[in-house]
DNA sequence: ATGAAAGCGCTAACAG
DNA sequence: CTGTTAGCGCTTTCAT
């Protein structure tokens, strides 16, 4: 228990354990070939001195950090993405590895650099566009790559995703099946594939059963935040006598519902509001959101399960999976 | 642009350059001791050859490796910690160095272990309990840690905190000068500095105006989630006829928000209920709550420009450091 | 079962 | 200014 400053080596302990370095290396990484006596030993030596293995030479010589760099975007603004985090965090952790956060809306030639520079074994990340392709090719160049989230169209990576389309869609049929036929939505502009897709799937299910969604029913945002969410829906309401409108995540989501309350008119009983996502507040009473929930951990189990094994095994093909939502009915909608 | 996997090192670039590879090397670090041309020949064989530096290996001659450990807990449960997760990343970025986060309520052996062997610079914790002391000593054995948000006892370590004993104290004169005196109380087990002196505060204070904190007014919940709060704001008004409640974190308090409307009373009408952090959703017009906002990002700040400081100098003398806060009066109170 | 010895790829003296 | 050289602390043969 000697407070000596991270200075020892792994050679201190074996001249204190009577043996030599390879032998303390070999008890470290509980080689076999070392007897139960010698081994005892080489772990009283570490104990009394306080040794701890320096990480970047056995870095250096194993060509493994454990290090994932996991790049996540708005942790202040969207709970989805903490809520991500944790659960990746929580996965790596349990198979020995340690998570490196980049918080970054969409890639840049700086994180790009950080990442490949970072000592990193492996990349996953929620916040992939289209735009990002460029970086990610160079990135994947040197580590694996894992996208989780949002997708991207090139074939070369490994997906994981919720079934975007169809939960968009599924919304439409809601509101169709319940006869709320005066539609709005809101989404935004340069949408990353979740978006896109949801709000695809959900204009596509509304032209299939006949339904027309308005241009002026549309309210697209500069960025997805409660107030834009509000302001949406005031929007739209003036523009048009809407009696449902679906925001494409729950933070726009909540923030429409406020939006329509401001306006004098009452959730549910005049607006529907459905969003997507299924954050924690969704289901507070205050809130109370009828929203479609993602497989989450499921999605982050099996894109941390994908990594290793891609760790393991650099020339897997890439594989895209997409997994199942479920709808929430709550009292904002239905 | 050769896709080469990551397997060239700098004598390869060297020899691309016709150069020597300690001057490759010195391109690298921006060394001023080489000739515009020289330079220049590097970085094109760097560009060509696609090179990107083993970062192992210069962590183990220059024992940095510019990653910070951040120890966060409840990332998915209250909205809090992402935030400060998101400022101590975006703080680190912009220092050069990289943050690896452990989600973790109080310390482990096993978080003490990955941290101490996990090849980082330091550690900056939001989660300490005096439990946890053991495990930062041993940590702060080998590594500088700077305590922010919770603080312990000790006087070992750098700390930044949020003055709570003053912010409680603040609540229970906004409720005593208006003429709220039957005062209720969320609080829990166990508590971390932050909650235990926002109590104590809040206690005293209302010792000190002579108004008194009824036992049965006082409701300690497990854990501090929206479900609890509101489950506490329940049990304390079957025991007791409060009008004005005090939630230790916005949680809990949002919690006892809908926890009193679910027993048919009005908020602020019937029950003033107060938070403290302001979380974002404090501010929602659906929440609207009335809380206490600490100096977030001076706390980050002050706490990332502290670690770089002792990066340099190991020797500075531990220094505490109380932040101000903020009194945010909303529609829930006041 | 253990020790001796050889590097991993880089940085940092030290020469020139 | 640039090249040569010597390690950093570990893991991993290769002997024994």
């Amino acid at each position: 228990m000697v407070a000596s400053n991270g200075k020892l080596t792994s050679r201190d302990v074996a001249r204190l354990a009577g043996v030599s370095q390879a032998t303390v290396s070999r008890v470290l990484q509980n080689s076999p070939l070392v007897q139960p006596a010698t081994r005892q030993a080489v772990l009283d030596a570490i104990a009394q001195s306080g040794y701890a293995p320096n990480a970047a030479a056995r870095w250096m010589r194993t060509r493994r950090t454990g290090i994932i760099a996991l790049v996540v975007a708005n942790l202040a603004v969207n709970p989805l993405y903490p809520a991500m985090l944790q659960l990746l965090s929580t996965a790596l952790r349990k198979r020995g590895m340690s998570a490196s956060v980049y918080e970054e809306e969409d890639f840049s030639e700086s994180t790009m650099r950080g990442i490949v520079e970072g000592g990193v074994d492996g990349v996953i990340t929620t916040t992939a566009m289209e735009s990002s392709l460029p970086f990610l090719e160079r990135i994947a160049d040197q580590v694996p790559v894992i996208l989780l989230h949002r997708t991207v169209s090139s074939k070369a990576f490994d997906q994981f995703s919720s079934d975007n389309h169809a939960s968009g869609a599924s919304v439409a049929s809601f509101f169709a099946k319940n006869g709320r036929k005066k539609i709005g939505l809101i989404s935004g502009y340069n949408l990353p594939s979740t978006l896109r897709e949801r709000e695809e799937g959900f204009a596509a299910e509304l032209a299939r059963r006949g339904l027309q969604l308005k241009e002026c029913a549309i309210a697209r945002v500069p960025k997805f935040s409660y107030a834009t969410g509000a302001e949406a829906a005031r929007e739209i309401m003036m523009a048009h006598d809407v009696n449902a409108i679906f925001g494409v995540n729950d933070i726009v989501a909540i923030g429409a519902l406020d939006g329509v309350r401001s306006k004098g008119l009452a959730v549910p009983d005049d607006v529907w509001v459905v969003g997507h996502d299924d954050v924690p507040m969704a289901a507070w009473d205050c809130i109370n959101l009828t929203t479609v929930a993602q497989s989450r951990e499921a999605m982050v189990d099996a894109a941390v399960a994908r990594l290793c094994a891609r760790l393991d095994d650099q020339d897997l093909r890439p594989k895209r999976v997409v997994l199942p939502h479920e709808f929430i009915v709550r009292g904002s909608a239905g």
